[in-house]
RNA sequence: UCCUCGAUAGCUCAAUGGCAGAGCAUCCGGCUGUUAACCGGAGGGUUGCAGGUUCGAGUCCUGCUCGAGGAGCCA
């Protein structure tokens, strides 16, 4: 049946189709097992997907069945054998098992056993919780998204600098920051890479930053974590109209990369690719006053000037199937350099982009003041230190340009692309208020 | 920090105040096309911790610990 000097190729499970009725090698982890006696179904992983391979005890002779029957889930294997189709293989294809050779057998106590775990247990297992097809997905399309976010940005002449992690204050003063001994003085974990790509932006004209940022608040809710992920892009002489016109063409962008590129792992993780595809600009845009608006004719008690909680952003965001254009907020409840609108300054020229569905905010940005002698009294209003902000005002004092940028948090467009939960399995150890490991 | 809920076998869960149970996993056996396979058998418990009520507590009461969901705050 097998010919000696027949070519083996090399493939990975999701490259099996291309070759059908030829030889492979695939080397993986055994995920399931499932025995008929003579016959033995193995479910072969390996990072690119599953493939059920089928071992026959006349095929491969008394020893090497019992072999491979008495290995435990998670065993790391090499297999041989012929690609064919068959409609009763999950995914089409089956491997008809010639060979194989057993790279470590695992321990009989793996603790993922397929089926249902709570949420405790699988995260105090995160490191073999990845392993599942599900969380494998989640985590192929965060990086379909990092990768297009970079993409679009290059595309767009933005240049990557990297802001610091390791900082002397808040970035913006008014959340909790963890703090770290820096040989005798106080440091912070960066927040934000925003006020450091200001000053980027005057020397490369847009820049963004891709880092993670901290958080030491003690939020407790399936959109928190203490540590995620960020890209701050930031661009001299971008005026708010323009701003919101790229955030636009940035989410969208992201969006049809992940359709395009892991639209079978959308489905895997339960997202309908459909609801997807309507995601393309205008994007809806609502002021801060007609949210007040709507807010109290659907029967919120909130009045102007106070900042939404997340069961009025869900209420708002779920009038539209795709994301949502807040502008216009109060300069009260906004940070400190947002630019106030001329016309009106008591509402800023800033936006938050709300995902659909409930997921909230997944973009937070706007103008940032360009006017030297307003950033410095709005510094005072806020009581922020002089000596830690001078070289930001610096940026106001020599060539000052109208500028603008944003935020966008990775881990909620994840959550929201793939119709999660909760942002904990868009990241791949996540960081919470009560989970410090693994 | 506050509100609500929870903690029983490795995992997911059941058990009216009255003998501590099931499915899965593990081990042993069976089955020539399985689909989180199935069938038979075995091992596996300080019921989160500390007190209290009771003839008797997994179950009721008090305190604590840990966790989950939510609020506030935020991306």
């Amino acid at each position: 049946m097998t010919d000696v000097n027949e070519t083996v190729y090399d493939s990975s499970v999701s490259e099996v189709g291309l070759y059908e009725g030829k030889l492979v090698r695939l080397k993986g982890w055994l995920y399931n097992k499932r025995s008929s006696g003579k016959v033995l179904f193995i479910i072969l992983r390996d990072g690119t997907g599953t493939i059920q391979c089928v071992v026959s005890r006349a095929d491969i002779g008394e020893d090497s069945f019992l072999t491979i029957d008495r290995l435990n889930q998670e065993s790391s294997l090499i297999i041989e054998g012929r690609v064919r189709k068959d409609p009763r293989a999950p995914g089409g294809y089956e491997i008809g098992v010639t060979g194989f050779s057993v790279v470590a057998a695992a321990f009989p106590d793996y603790p993922i056993s397929l089926k249902e775990h709570g949420i405790e247990f699988l995260l105090d297992h995160r490191h073999l919780w990845i392993r599942t097809p599900r969380q494998r997905a989640i985590l192929a399309i965060r990086a379909e998204v990092m990768k297009a976010c970079r993409d679009f940005l290059d595309g767009e002449g933005f240049i990557e600098v990297d802001a610091p992690i390791l900082t002397p204050s808040a970035c913006e003063g008014t959340t909790t920051l963890f703090s770290t001994d820096y040989f005798g003085e106080k440091a912070f974990l960066s927040q934000s890479g925003q006020l450091y790509n200001e000053a980027a932006i005057m020397a490369l004209g847009r820049v963004y930053c891709f880092g993670p940022a901290f958080r030491a608040e003690k939020s407790k809710t399936r959109r928190h974590l203490t540590e995620f992920w960020m890209v701050e892009p930031e661009a001299a002489f971008m005026e708010f109209e323009e701003l919101l016109g790229l955030e636009e063409r940035m989410v969208t962008y992201v969006v049809e990369k992940v359709l395009q590129n892991r639209e079978k792992e959308l489905v895997l993780v339960g997202r309908n690719p459909e609801d997807l595809r309507e995601v393309k600009p205008p994007f809806p845009r609502m002021t801060y006053d007609e949210a007040i608006k709507v807010l109290n004719e659907q029967g919120f008690e909130i009045s102007w000037g106070e900042d939404f909680g997340a069961p009025h952003e869900t209420a708002l965001a779920s009038l539209h199937r795709k994301p949502l254009f807040i502008t216009h907020y109060p300069t009260q409840i906004k940070a400190f350099y947002m630019k106030p609108d001329p016309d009106r300054p008591e509402v800023v020229l800033g936006a938050d982009l709300l995902a659909p569905e409930g997921y909230g905010e997944i973009i937070g940005g706007g103008e940032r003041i360009a006017d030297y002698d307003l950033l410095k009294q709005r510094l005072e209003e806020n009581r922020l230190p002089a000596e830690d902000y001078g070289w930001y005002l610096d940026l106001r004092k020599y060539g000052s340009v109208p500028h603008s940028g944003f935020g966008m948090g990775i881990e909620r467009l994840v959550t929201w692309i793939c119709r999660l939960e909760h942002v904990r399995e868009t990241i791949p150890f996540p960081r919470m208020l009560t989970r410090l490991r693994p």
